[in-house]
DNA sequence: ATCGGTATTTCGGTATGCACAATCGGCCCG
DNA sequence: CGGGCCGATTGTGCATACCGAAATACCGAT
């Protein structure tokens, strides 16, 4: 029961498997986090434990409450916080990746998101809410710049939790989905303003959404894309 | 010497110390850090020292080096890296900080510049690297998100590293201080699109000088700052 | 029954001990 | 003389014990 390979290291296996937990909802927003029960739940001692806990609150997802620990909530004015930051960060994301990006990654990219369809289709909101983050996490990847994609990383780690109330409505999906279309036209196009304007007004959407107030309208007239022609279909009425 | 108040904990005055130790170069780049050696250099037990080590580590200014941990060596890359975050999250803070700031905090904002410039006259290279970082933390504190503000010192405890290699001509703060007063200026004028170019000319001049390759060039006209007229002294031949 | 004070329990902070992995040096063999 | 093997050393990973503080429960007095 001790480390050998670093990757097999305990206390990094408690860490993934306690943001996993976290950010799958397995634990709530609020919910305490006890270091024995903790360790109890992925067998080991408290010092691992300590170590998932310490690296989580300082990439806040868990925050002290009173003596111990908790899950983060966060709220609006957090999350206005958390998405001003994602904005200039996709933003330069996009751009990057138009910049360095290949032909052929960006066809795989364009193969990730048609891979959204079917999950859509069925109506799977935890699990789009999770391909949503890895579709913008692999837009980081396509920046070249692995401290970007690793801040991404972090931010959605934290969007996945703030997205998961506001969004149960499946139109945040099928406008999510939408919006990526747009993303990725202008990326194809090699457009960097229209991909930025795009990203920004995708990333605001979401806060407009969470805040309730409306957002300016979308940009740009070109929606022409080199891409198979779907359209979500209608919602079916607010049930 | 135990905890009673959670300002007072030794695990986070480790961390704080062993930061500074690292950003004021007490430690350089490379060096390699031990658990025991820090304990008895900070006073306590290996316990809180790895609790710091975890932090600094998730934070990227120690990397794991063998079986043991070293203070980080940023490569070229990194730092080109590093700097395209910078220019995402400057360019974002200055415009927010335009946004919400009051007069009031600007003109506090203009004086913190102007005491640069006695350090500046002295030559005083290494006190200039922390008032730079200071500076742009608090146009940042001015974004009026926390956040934000978070980052952007996480992002200097690294950019003082490299910073200090490649910046030891006094060429470097004098330009800097020229480009702060810039950036000021065009806040002062309320000017987001002028403030966020020369942002982004600022940052995109250390890696510049980082890299030895050419920046495009400074941007826009208007240079009558309402700013007390102040040119840096001619520098002295290079000795 | 309620309030206040005290005892108890709980939980995190720190120190320490043990085990294992990696590294480096020396020694033996080719 | 050089290279590889092996052991001692070093330093981290994990577990556990102890301490003190804070929350809680209990009990008695009013």
């Amino acid at each position: 029961m001790n480390a050998r390979p670093a990757a097999a290291q305990l206390s990094r296996q408690i860490y993934a498997q306690l943001k996993a937990d976290i950010s799958a909802f397995r634990f709530k927003p609020g919910d305490p986090l006890q270091e024995l029960e903790l360790a109890a739940r992925y067998g080991g001692s408290r010092t691992p434990v300590r170590e998932a806990l310490t690296r989580l609150l300082d990439e806040g997802l868990v925050v002290r409450s009173g003596r111990g620990y908790a899950v983060t909530i966060f709220a609006p004015e957090d999350v206005r916080h958390l998405y001003e930051i994602r904005e200039a960060l996709e933003k330069m994301a996009v751009r990057l990746a138009i910049e360095r990006a290949s032909d052929g990654e960006l066809a795989l990219l364009t193969a990730e998101m048609e891979g959204h369809r079917p999950v859509i289709e069925r109506d799977d909101i935890a699990a789009f809410n999770e391909l949503d983050s890895a579709f913008h996490i692999s837009i980081a990847r396509l920046s070249a710049n692995p401290l970007l994609e690793q801040e991404m990383q972090r931010l959605h780690d934290k969007v996945k939790i703030v997205r998961n109330r506001e969004l149960s409505r499946h139109q945040g999906s099928f406008n999510a989905m939408a919006d990526h279309r747009r993303i990725l036209g202008a990326m194809l196009r090699r457009d960097v303003a229209t991909a930025e304007a795009e990203m920004r007004y995708h990333v605001r959407s979401v806060v407009a959404l969470y805040y309730g107030y409306q957002e300016p309208r979308p940009l740009n007239p070109t929606l022409d894309l080199p891409l198979p022609d779907w359209q979500p279909p209608l919602p079916g009425p607010p049930s």
